[in-house]
DNA sequence: GTCCAGGTTTTTA
DNA sequence: TAAAAACATGGA
């Protein structure tokens, strides 16, 4: 694992930390994907190239501090400092929020590899042709143009009705993220699961992973066995207003030692 | 072959 | 109201 960093940001650590799912890394280590429109092959070595890109610069997050981010969480609580000292290169990426919503939706009851499997088919689907011969992730426009059967015969499978939901409710404005990112996160949370097949776990990582509410906590399986058996008695709310990013170094601490859950 | 996967909805008691 | 079951699919 390449552990050198600019300004604190792991490539490793923050494009392997289950957030994203269009990054692939390649036999020499660096990282191949599409976000925003736009192919990026990014290492250690070219990074600080890379981050000049004020794109690339926001997607990566470098407006914020890590830094003081992870000392105010790591006074907060010892274990979860031990967990941010496992990957302190983590950073919460600025997402596209509809591609987060609709990978996220198709997270659920699926494992990773099948989830970029699907996104990867989506993309060649309807997404738009992008240098390389790649594609970019669709827009919910064009994925609102396809029917429930073109999304089964991409592999969504029960999903796809759910896809097609978001989908239709984005292109229409029914949801509406820029109004998304002002509401308070309760409220927020409730326009999301008012999409079919969205309930707190999907709505939570769309608010965190793409739309940067910091105090989002999506609490998924891992989270449920980790906050029982590392912060019993604990809820979100204990980890304050960068609950996410906590949730984050907690979420990649715990998928990494499931011997702690024997 | 059978088990399981960053859940959610529907059905059942 | 709470606990099961159903929901597709492919990689391990």
């Amino acid at each position: 694992m390449p552990m050198e960093r600019e300004n604190g940001l792991s490539l490793s650590q923050t494009l392997e930390c289950g957030q994203c799912f269009r990054w692939e890394r390649t036999a020499d280590g660096s990282y191949r994907g599409v976000a925003g429109g736009r192919r990026l092959e990014v290492s250690e070595r070219n990074l600080s190239g890379v981050l000049k890109d004020a794109f690339w610069a926001h997607y990566f997050d470098m407006e914020h501090d890590y830094g003081a981010i992870r000392g105010h969480l790591c006074r907060k609580d010892p274990v979860l400092a031990e967990a941010a000292c496992y990957a302190p290169g983590i950073r919460i990426l600025n997402q596209d929020p509809w591609e987060t919503l609709c990978s996220f939706i198709l997270s659920q009851a699926n494992n990773i590899p099948r989830i970029r499997g699907i996104v990867g088919r989506l993309c060649l689907l309807c997404g738009p042709e992008i240098e390389g011969g790649l594609c970019a992730f669709p827009s919910a426009e064009a994925v609102a143009a396809l029917s429930e059967a073109d999304l089964r015969a991409a592999g969504c499978g029960f999903r796809a009705g759910y896809v097609l939901d978001a989908a239709r409710k984005t292109a229409s404005g029914g949801v509406d993220f820029v109004r998304l990112r002002e509401l308070p996160l309760e409220t927020a949370r409730g326009e999301l699961t008012s999409i079919s097949g969205v309930g707190p776990k999907v709505a939570d990582c769309t608010l965190l992973y793409g739309l940067h509410r910091l105090d989002a906590f999506p609490m998924d399986v891992w989270m449920k066995r980790a906050m029982k058996r590392l912060f019993p008695g604990r809820t979100p709310g204990y980890f304050g207003r960068y609950a996410g990013v906590a949730q984050q170094y907690i979420f990649h601490y715990s998928r990494n030692h499931p011997e702690l859950f024997k």
